[in-house]
DNA sequence: ATTCTGACA
DNA sequence: TGTCAGAA
């Protein structure tokens, strides 16, 4: 199961392609990098390919700021994912695990809802 | 035609 | 975040 995840970080995918997959701005994209929450590769033109990873964690965000999280939230959660898959490449996070975690960020700061204070309650 | 960086009426 | 400019 290592070549999967090989071609799951494979960097193929040019902007235009990652924009129409996930619905989110260049702009969004490029600021996300910054946020080092992805980490798109460089081509030929200093161009960047994104990997499925990439795609992956682009969706991720913006649920999470569909959610009502803002970026200082959905960097907590992204990071937290990362580091909770880095250390414990085991056992993957229970769902269980991650409404926990995302209830305890929420409860942790009132000041992370930002969008849609009453999301919360519809969802959880 | 596409994407990149920098900047802000 | 949008958007425009100037370059690659």
């Amino acid at each position: 199961m290592k070549d999967k995840e090989f071609r799951r970080s494979m960097a193929v995918f040019p902007m235009g392609a990652v924009m129409k997959l996930t619905e989110l701005s260049a702009r969004q994209i490029r600021y996300y990098e910054e946020q080092s929450l992805i980490f798109p590769e460089r081509s030929d033109g200093n161009r960047r390919l994104f990997s499925l990873n990439d795609i992956d964690v682009l969706l991720e965000i913006k649920d999470y700021l569909s959610e009502g999280l803002n970026m200082a939230g959905v960097k907590r959660m992204i990071e937290m994912k990362r580091e909770e898959s880095e250390k414990t490449a085991k056992r993957a996070l229970s769902e269980e695990e991650i409404r926990r975690i995302f209830r305890e960020e929420l409860l942790s700061q009132g000041g992370l809802a930002q969008r849609n204070p009453n999301a919360f309650q519809a969802k959880m």
